[in-house]
DNA sequence: GTCTATAGCCAGATAGAC
DNA sequence: GTCTATCTGGCTATAGAC
């Protein structure tokens, strides 16, 4: 793993992200990347021998630092309505601190499809089955409504990720300046909870 | 290829599109379009003069496909509730059939900041104040619960498109397959709605 | 209008001095 | 480990024959 080792790899890293998260894959130049981190393009190779697997570093990393975090609020003890409530706050919460990831990883996924396939073989997978059994369990209590909970999965992840990746887009048909838009995504932690629990709840 | 067709800047149009949707702007390649159209790469200078120019094209026709799309059924004479079931049956319906579009404009918008605000300064653009002040005239009269309009826009707009933009994520966080993924998108149409709707409603 | 051939440039990657 | 210089290949774009 990385630890003290020298702290020019790490630079090198930290500018790859910065990079690869704006341009992607294909839009990002090593010379770029070299220049953001102050020292040459031979170094980037010394350390990381191509941008293939550079990037692939930089990938990894961005969904490790979401998938695990997802899996947690998912999979924990808590009722069915903490986790929405909780999944909301802390994807909104982290994710307005790395703008740019959701929009990278799911760029990539979708330019990248053999790339994906072949992460996703050996990625640890956020589990969901827990998360639907309960939107089940809910259903025959008749605490909830009857919906598909997979319909439910996919609302919870829409509402929380569309907002940053589709920004330029939503900013201007709702016809805010930027600072009022993130005011609005901040608004959003509480927001979806109470939309989604409101829409399902009898 | 389509046959009607005839005319090589029509062909050389539609092998872009297709090319353009699927890895974009950086990651498209000219001799790939040329390849999918059967001609050279020449003809495609002869016809659009750079790839730039050929993207923008390319582009522009992509959001013209769907933003008048989008403005009709805002600015209709319909109820706020029957706007709702049509901006998520018509967007799900025409997006099944043209799969990387919304895919191909978001994220064109997020990697070339410079052309966005370029094109946005130019392009007509769907209006959404009078969907908004339908919601507010909604909250006034007590049909519906008391939500930030502008909340509800973007709800709307991130339940229809991130399914098909996040479809490799979803798919595999559902744990189902490409086909029953396709079933899920085709019962949101209404569940959309109707989850829209409940979230809402008094 | 359509082609082949190629110019000209730029990006990723490597060699080798220090 | 870090640099400069350079190779090699690929890409956009153009020239010019037909």
């Amino acid at each position: 793993m990385k630890k003290l080792e020298s702290n020019t790899e790490e630079l090198i890293f930290a500018s790859a992200i910065k990079i690869f998260h704006k341009k992607g894959l294909a839009g990002a130049r090593m010379q770029e990347i070299a220049d953001e981190a102050g020292i040459n393009k031979a170094m980037l190779h010394y350390y990381f021998r191509s941008k293939q697997l550079l990037f692939e570093a930089v990938f990894k990393k961005a969904f490790m630092q979401l998938a695990p975090q997802i899996h947690q609020v998912l999979n924990s003890e808590d009722s069915l309505f903490e986790k929405i409530i909780n999944f909301t706050d802390k994807y909104i919460s982290f994710v307005m601190e790395n703008r740019f990831l959701p929009t990278f990883i799911i760029q990539e996924l979708n330019n990248n499809p053999d790339f994906a396939n072949q992460f996703f073989s050996q990625a640890e997978f956020p589990k969901s089955t827990r998360f639907l059994i309960q939107i089940e369990e809910g259903i025959q209590n008749g605490t909830i409504k009857n919906v598909n909970p997979k319909q439910l999965l996919i609302d919870m992840f829409s509402l929380a990720i569309f907002p940053f990746i589709g920004a330029p887009l939503l900013q201007k048909i709702t016809n805010v300046n930027e600072s009022a838009y993130n005011n609005l995504l901040i608004e959003r932690k509480k927001h979806i909870a109470s939309m989604l629990i409101n829409s399902i709840k009898k």
